[in-house]
DNA sequence: TATTATTATCGTAATATTGCTATATATAAA
DNA sequence: TTTATATATAGCAATATTACGATAATAATA
């Protein structure tokens, strides 16, 4: 019918898919690259610096956010966004462990 | 204009998010674990496995091939998928240090 | 050679994604 | 209060993805 049949599969393969697709963009690679390459949290630099209109980097920061791979705090007219370590740190271990697990049991 | 702009990013960022991207499905993840599951490398036990129609588990099988992901050596009328190591660390690597690097950045 | 089993490809329908313009919202500054 | 700046949302067009049934291709077997 042409939509993924989550049903289908367990959670945690629902999982791994959700946090590689919302990875799955160059975009949201490259935002995330230069919000981890600021010594303070940035915010709508990331226009400037990506070339993609306004509307389309905060619509990226929302895939972002949802994922609460990034939070971004109010400061004034500005929204300041910023990696947030410890999830950063779930997702990564969560993907290693996945490469892991499958790694070790081939034949 | 409604498809993702890969001229503006550099090829480090189209490759990871290539990468996520033949990752972020749910059947796909389904497909490696089971074939990182089986101790002798399998074939089209998959489609009982998955669930999903055999043309499909086929475009899904192709696409984790275009990734040199998985690759299915031909044997007799079947064909028996097996996990690709060396491209599988690599690929574990490339992201573990995509992971790496951005959070030695942040703020 | 004809049949059967396994896998791949084609064509299509139903969504999903990407990126835009226009516009709304919210806050700071004049 | 008006204006300017920063961000978010709505709506839309162009494409991409997911999954299917029908069918082709390939190889073993009768």
């Amino acid at each position: 019918m042409g939509i993924t049949k989550t049903q289908i599969f367990n959670e945690k393969q629902n999982e791994l898919a959700r946090t590689f697709r919302v990875l799955a963009n160059p975009a949201r690679i490259a935002i995330l690259e230069y919000i981890g390459g600021q010594k303070a949290c940035i915010c709508n630099d990331i226009v400037e610096e990506i070339g993609l209109a306004q509307p389309t980097i905060s619509q990226h920061l929302k895939e972002l956010k949802s994922l609460d791979l990034i939070s971004g705090e109010i400061e004034g007219k500005k929204v300041c966004y910023c990696i947030n370590l410890q999830r950063w740190e779930e997702i990564q271990a969560m993907t290693n462990q996945f490469f892991e697990d499958t790694k070790n049991q081939c034949c």
